[in-house]
DNA sequence: TTAAGTGCAAAATCTTTGCAAATGT
DNA sequence: ACATTTGCAAAGATTTTGCACTTAA
């Protein structure tokens, strides 16, 4: 039952499980890659922008989602794995990066075995953010 | 002559040196850091809104300064060195990162001797853009 | 039942476009 | 002189806020 098993993620974090929180859970949980608020909000007919804004938001606070603004700007979410926490700050941290395809221009999260770190003398680093853009393994498949 | 200098860094580019491009650039070589629009309209009183957007579009065509999206979303943008160039897109690349203080609130490019490199089987990357965030030199040196 | 969530209207930003007037070379 | 640049007005796009109505537990 994925209706009941997403009903249970949501109230797992404490809120309630409304109608538009399960479809827009349900909405990540059906495509494995990063989408923004406008891909959502042609996979759920009738959901009002605001409220998509607030469940979001919701969404990001309860650690459900984490949001993705790459380097052109463009905004979307994905959803949380095993990696990803919280810093001191309580900003967004996970040891993935964010892979834009320039062919078929989905996003995706990608675990990668050794994450960068840096030191620069001096310096302090609480969080690394990294995009990076080039083309996937689907689409260089079909060559 | 500093106007003198920076009239002649614009007309090198192969654009003309009008009285507001000028400001602009001023505006950069006197703050070594990345800075927003809002901050150039602070240092130059009564520059449109709309040609400050139409200059820092021609300087980043030619290659004077590079934009950066935090991963936050907000925009700045800073003076290009020799590190900044282009790649088969015509996208931005540079080997250096964008640090975010989180004390002082200032964005800097940080030359970083080793620029990671990321491989994933069957990706091709072609562009990795890093931002980090902490606290700066400055900052850790006033404890 | 009632605190939490939703939808609408409207505001606040930020960025772009079109066009006539001003400016650089 | 003439192409380029500028400033204004206005349109678009995205995100936020306020408030009355609805819904989940």
């Amino acid at each position: 039952m994925l209706h009941l098993k997403v009903k249970n993620i949501i109230k797992s974090k404490g809120i309630s499980a409304t109608k538009n929180r399960v479809s827009v859970l349900k909405a990540f949980l059906q495509s494995n890659k990063a989408i923004t608020l406008s891909d959502i909000r042609l996979l759920i007919k009738n959901i009002d922008r605001v409220t998509l804004f607030r469940i979001l938001h919701t969404f990001e606070e309860k650690k459900i989602i984490h949001k993705i603004v790459l380097s052109n700007g463009a905004v979307l979410y994905a959803l949380c794995n095993d990696d990803c926490r919280s810093n001191q700050e309580g900003g967004h941290v996970d040891d993935h990066i964010h892979f834009l395809c320039n062919k078929c221009d989905e996003v995706s999260c990608l675990d990668i075995p050794n994450f960068p770190t840096i030191s620069v003398p001096n310096f302090s680093f609480s969080n690394l953010n990294i995009n990076a853009s080039g083309i996937c393994a689907s689409c260089n498949e079909l060559n």
